[in-house]
Order: structure tokens, then sequence, then C-alpha cells
DNA sequence: AAAGGATTGAAATGCGTATTTGAATTGTAT
DNA sequence: ATACAATTCAAATACGCATTTCAATCCTTT
């Protein structure tokens, strides 16, 4: 039925959801092969090793991601309304418990338990999103990219979504319901999540620019009148 | 030379710097042992398995724990500058790589791989510390604890100390880097950060607040006129 | 249809661990 | 000083897992 050199095929399959599903080291070669209806050797004829399977995985999940998200919103002239986008898409992406998620567990999974490729693998998918965050927060409060203000208000809102990252993957079952009103919460409430999100993000902006405001003596940059929305 | 039943408290020691270092799974009774300079066949001699040992281990830092903060920031009345000290402490714990650091490293360790006693861990040491966080902002915003907007905003200022966190444990070498100034801030950068950490989460809840009075047409709280300081 | 390479299958091997064992030693009570 | 219990020690054992092996199939080419 499955064909031929299919196999290769499933078994990178199965390995993506399984590795997703429970990370590079609880994951084993036999829960893969089983998924993905192949024998035990299949790994190792194929892909050498479990550690280079992985890898391919990465490489695989990668370009999906590429093709996927190519949406560009970093193209997005108005320094607020780009911020607003990023926030809401990845905090959608953060509530997506579909094949597309699979990205996101498998790379939050990387931030709890670094791997050889870690460091590639942050520079390719993490670097660009937290460098272009730096870039527009950097517009929004009027400073320097450079400047530690632009850094430190880009960690606010980065740790926020990194933490509902994380919060989702694992942690069943403590305080964090507190925090999140739903393990899987409508449509609304991830889009009143996001809201949130944008609305503290810009208000804590606020504050930090006036704050340098006063310290250097400064104006209060423009962009941020409109408050939230 | 170390004597007789000390052995004992020399290996739950060992083991309380062994599992802060590299997490439960990482950690070997052999490096264990070594370390407590005691056999390998103490952990089972004198806890049963390596598993009862975490247990113990976490009795130990739980109690140590709570006899070393104790200084109630509970009591203070004014609620921002309770969320002041709050943030405060919690931030100079995060760069406190001493003894007392191991407290931090072995509780986030169980946030990024949670063991069986995850839940019991979160309940005793996280749930305090987020519930009076909920009430303080609570306080703040002028909403009552169990609003959905004081859980949100407690969940924006709790993500970025937990964020500080689990960076500061894994994650040696990438975008973080960019976000932190430094891997080993001076005294003065992590008080800078925490004023930040202040200063943004003021900010944020400001907006958080005026948003809800736009919308439900009711006065925004008194408590936030300040803005940071 | 026969040969030869590619693939699959089940069972063996190897490795890094925690755990157990039983003999040697040390400490303690009489 | 002797017996008995508690502790230490080095060496087995047990186990979960990745990896290897090699014989049995399945394809492709001629």
């Amino acid at each position: 039925m499955d064909d031929k050199r299919e196999t290769k095929m499933r078994v990178l399959e199965a390995a993506c959801e399984v590795f997703a599903e429970k990370g590079y080291r609880d994951a084993t070669v036999q829960e893969i092969c089983v998924n993905a209806k192949a024998n035990i050797a299949a790994v190792n004829y194929y892909f050498g090793s479990k550690e280079q399977l992985y890898m391919d995985v990465w490489q695989e999940v990668l370009d999906r991601f590429r093709s996927q998200y190519s949406v560009d919103i970093a193209e997005i002239d108005d320094a607020g309304e780009r911020l607003r986008q990023m926030i809401h898409q990845r905090i959608r992406h953060a509530f997506d418990d579909g094949p597309a998620g699979r990205m996101r567990k498998i790379i939050h999974r990387e931030m709890g338990d670094p791997s050889e490729m870690h460091a590639e693998i942050m520079e390719r998918f993490m670097q660009p999103f937290v460098m272009l965050l730096v870039g527009t927060v950097a517009e929004i409060i009027g400073t320097d990219p450079a400047d530690v203000a632009a850094h430190r208000c880009a960690f606010s809102i980065h740790s926020q979504i990194v933490f509902l990252n994380i919060m989702r993957l694992k942690c069943k079952t403590h305080h964090i319901e507190m925090l999140l009103e739903s393990a899987s919460p409508s449509e609304e409430q991830i889009d009143e999540m996001a809201e949130h999100v944008i609305t503290f993000a810009m208000g804590g902006m606020k504050a930090v620019a006036e704050s340098r405001a006063i310290d250097g003596e400064k104006d209060p940059p423009q962009a941020l009148q409109a408050g939230g929305r």
C-alpha cells in the first residue's frame, strides 16, 4: 500500500510528529518507526542515525515554515501596525495545535532542552523575528535599534510570547491555568489575548519612552500617542 | 575525615548542586557520588533511588527557601510598592549564581522538563508568588482579583521574569544575548533591568486599565497615576 | 527469467545508566 | 574483647535504548 521509497518520507513525517510531541530525547526510534509503519532499522538505513534524522526534520520544518509564513509582515510601513500584526500572528500561532503548530512545538522544545543544532536553529528561526521586533520597537519608542531601551522593550514583549508557547507545551496542570483562562481558548479569546499583549506592550513602551525623556530631557516620541489601538 | 552519618548529608548536598546544574535527567548518580566523595551505592542505600533522592532534594530546597525568603513582601501596604519589591527581588534572584541561586535553577529546570513532583513543586513554590502577583495587580488596576484583566496583566509580568530565568539557565549562545546586555551584568545593570520591568509593567497596566475604562465606561483607577516610580 | 542491487525484517549487539549484591570494614553495645 | 548491626566498597546485574548485522525479500535491468 504505502509503497517503495515512500518509506523515507513516511519516517520523516512520523519523526516530525513524534519529535514535536515528545522532544528529541523522549522520542524513540522505535516509536517513530511504528508510527511510520517501517522497520526499526529504517532510521539508520535512510538517515544514518537518530541525530541526523532530527536534523533532517529541522530542515523540513524550516522549509515548510518559510514557505508558509512569507506573508511579509516586515513590509508593513507603520511600526505600530507592524508590531500589532507580529503579535497577533505569533499568538495565533501559539494556539495552533494543527500540523502547522508542530513547528512551534518543536522550536520551543529546543529552547527548553537545547540540542546540537540549537545555535543554528535559533539563528535561522528566532533571530530574524527578534531583530524585526527590536527594529520595530526602536521605531516606536524613538531610539536607535542598538539602544538598550529598545532591547529591553523587545525582551519584555518577546518573553510574553515565548512564555505562552512554553506553557502550552509542558505544564499541563498547575498555576499557569490560573493565568490562562483556558487551555484551549476560542478564536475570540485568542484574539483578546493578543489584544491584551498589544495594549500592555504599547503602554509599557510609552512608559519607558517617557521615563527616558525625563532622564535625558528629551521629547517623548510621537508614535505612542495612540495608546493601544 | 568527613565522618560517619555525615555521608547522607554529603550526598544530599552534592545532589542539590548537581541537579541544579544539570537537571534531573542529565545528572548521574555516579557524578553525585563522586562529588559527595561517597560510593556509588550510597544513593540507593540512603535514599532508595535516584528519584527519591530528587524528591528529598526538593524537600530540602523548599525548606531552605522558605526560611530564607520569609521577609514578607506580602506585608507591604501600598500595592505599587509591593509589586516593585516583588519584581526587584525576583530579578535579583534571577542573577544570583551563588548557592542561593540553586533554588532558582532547579525550579526553572522543572518548568522546562517536568518531573513527577512537578505539580507539587509548582503548587508550593510558584503558586503563592503568582497569587500574590495577581492580587497586587488587581489592586493596581482596580479590578477584582478574579477578573481576567488582572490575570492577563499578571501573566505579562510573570512571563518576563520566568523567561529571564529560563534564558539564564540554558541557551548559552544565541539571540538572547541580543536582548540581555550581558550574561553576567553588574549590580547596576541588574537594578536597571528591574527598573525597566517595573516601568514597563506599570505602563502596561495603565494602558490596560484605560482601555477597560473606555470599553466599560468606567473610571480608570487611581493607583496608576504615578506612572513608573 | 536471471542477476544484482536496493530495501525490509527480526534478532543480536553495544552502551550508558541505575540498581543490586555480597563480601569487607567500621562502629557500637555488652 | 566479642558479637552484632550499620556502613562502605567493587563488582555484578538489569534495562532501555540506539545501532548493527545478516538473511530474506523486492525491484530493476538486461
